[in-house]
DNA sequence: TCATGTGAAGCAGTTCACAGCG
DNA sequence: CGCTGTGAACTGCTTCACATGA
């Protein structure tokens, strides 16, 4: 495994969608690929898709482009996505089921191995093949299922001790859903992740005067 | 209403965790808070909050600190929360649907009020007090329910011609679960959240060599 | 006195433009 | 010739530090 550049997040999630857009050609059948019409094609900048690729590698070939499926496996492997990564869920509520069948069908890379909640109603339940164990038994479930990466997705007031339940018990990369800003502890990579705040941002624009109910062509 | 001043999507979406963070405060009955106070609670920064409240009006009184009501009250006024938003779901798979009850939970900013799927299947069935009605049939349905909102929870392959379809019926917010990026069609107000993209983030730290087990504390 | 509001400094991310190379 | 890789310019965001005013 070669040393690990610094990698900013935003560059780091834009390799991530230049992945995806890899291998929808890939499936296509094209098998090489200029910055340039990616750029058009999947709305992205060519400048800056060259600039993410130097930062980890030299990987095109001048006044051709790129290999498609070379430059996805470089950029797999990059990810860390050779590997799988196993998920604890916790909060089985509409979230977080919902969570668990989109993550589940995605690719190798990730599994769902666990899920947890606090109401008794719901532990002991199978829900996609995942028995829901008490939120109680997380340090014993992940230890476990060998889980790597926690999903908060409980309510506001229950995600800042969730996420200490499941530092506590050895995980280190976690996603909150719940719409509260957690702080990242030392050594741990969390991501707040709160839809509300998408949804305000969208909505902010439809008071725009200028926008308002134009005839419709 | 007063004129909308430019506010970044950066400070805009920093607004909306205010918010939060002050409603939290208001249901502890403080009256009073400083600029600082609040980021120490929240783990935020506090010229950053200064910076992004004065972005749009002075609301603090100095040697004293911001009155939590009427910032709360001022930030959502800004936002355009004072009117209800309608939100019309695109796929109602499992994503769509979970989607649908998270909204609905909210405030009263935001209410799901039509929801469409191609699937046969779905289509008339209720989910959550919401009829699914088929997707031939946005135009008709975001006409009727006058929703202004749309939220796309469909394949990748189908996102495409769904925001076209949106577009056409006359919405200019959309917020874009399919993990594709779409680019912004003139006038309209797109936002793409891909939870993979999420993933892969925190994933990747995983791979780091220092960050390898340690001995749990 | 104390915390806001704010210019100025510092930093980061993006875009530009072209040298270099297949 | 065409496209990559990249320094340099630029833009925008964040942090700092302090004058200002309740």
């Amino acid at each position: 495994m070669p040393d690990k550049p610094d990698i900013s997040s935003l560059t780091l999630n834009r390799l991530s969608v230049y992945l995806r857009c890899l291998r929808t050609l890939e499936e296509e059948g094209v098998e090489t690929v200029s910055s340039q019409s990616l750029a058009r094609r999947f709305h992205l900048s060519s400048s800056q898709i060259r600039k993410d690729l130097t930062s980890f590698g030299e990987f095109g070939v001048r006044g051709v482009g790129y290999d498609v499926a070379t430059l996805a496996q470089r950029i797999h492997e990059l990810l860390g996505l050779d590997v799988e990564h196993r998920l604890v869920i916790v909060g089985m509520g509409h979230l977080g089921s919902a969570l668990a069948s989109y993550f589940r069908f995605n690719d190798r890379s990730f599994r769902v191995v666990a899920a947890v909640d606090a109401d008794p109603e719901l532990v002991g339940r199978e829900i996609g093949s995942i028995r829901v164990a008490a939120a109680d038994d997380v340090a014993r479930v992940v230890a476990e299922t060998g889980a790597h990466i926690g999903i908060i997705a409980v309510p506001a007031d229950a995600a800042a001790s969730v996420l200490d339940d499941l530092v506590a018990a050895g995980i280190r990369s976690v996603l909150n859903f719940a719409p509260v800003t957690l702080g990242e502890p030392e050594g741990v990579r969390l991501r707040n992740v709160d839809m509300r705040v998408f949804l305000e941002e969208v909505a902010f624009f439809l008071q725009d005067p200028e926008v308002s109910l134009a005839p419709s062509d």
